[in-house]
DNA sequence: GTAGAAGTTGACACCGGTGTCAGGTTCAAG
DNA sequence: CTTGAACCTGACACCGGTGTCAACTTCTAC
């Protein structure tokens, strides 16, 4: 497939595709003519790599961290440093921390929500009928 | 207390409390000579924004949201506009959305970890001695 | 062959919370 | 009063994935 349908099949705009590509987190075959031609194997990568961007991973150890793992093709194609492993275990405490973070302010959204939904909040005092 | 104590007691850092304060994220007396000083309550609203941010909002954002929630001292300032429901509802999708990929990344993360942790991977490279 | 959709490269801009430096003021302890 | 730590304001820079525009080429269906 070219890079309109995978956009469309992800979700992710083509600007950022090519520069997946560039990055070196995509790989594309080229057609004579130049145009990318992607197998499917790319939706999952590209649904991956937006998933690590949206963990807050840069292109550079997203790059380095997608060989190491196990591909649609098999085994990974690379193993981990001892350096990388470091830091993989350091992005996952960032990570856990993270989702707790997200939960807090679920919570706090889903507060204002709840008090919105009352059709009255009666007043600043100690509210008599809960 | 002062930004300091505030900043070590929250680990958020005196310019990002600073620039709170003139988002209008958080309110500070004022010691005769300029200090801020802040009391005990600071340190949980500080931690509530830390969180919010994380959670991708942004300071306008936050600032008009704040209000609207209990706060230690008694029931909410204000009350959410139906515009703003609309946009903290789809904030909260979006988190959701974000926690799933965080989940998901974690796994990316385990994996790569997992499989570094094992002794062999006795595959792809033929490596000779570790 | 031809037209229009789709693709290519390159460049510029943005966002916005945070780090950091500079130069000056205030606080509090001796 | 003095002195050093802590604080104040203001300004500059950054990061880096993404949006967007421009100018041009390729693909595909007729």
């Amino acid at each position: 497939m070219r890079v309109g349908e995978l956009a469309e099949r992800t979700g992710v705009s083509e600007r950022s595709l090519r520069y997946y590509e560039k990055q070196g987190l995509l790989t594309a075959e080229r057609t004579p003519g130049g145009h990318r031609e992607f197998g499917d194997w790319a939706v999952d990568r590209v649904i991956r790599i937006q998933a690590l961007y949206a963990a807050g991973l840069n292109s550079t150890k997203i790059a380095t961290l997608l060989p190491c793992m196990r591909d649609a093709d098999g085994g990974p194609s690379a193993r981990a440093t001892e350096r990388l492993v470091a830091e993989l275990a350091q992005e996952r405490e960032r990570i856990d921390r993270l989702i707790a973070d997200l939960l807090r302010s679920r919570d706090v959204l889903d507060e204002v929500l709840e008090m919105a939904a009352q059709p009255r909040p009666a007043a600043t005092a100690p509210a008599s009928a809960v």
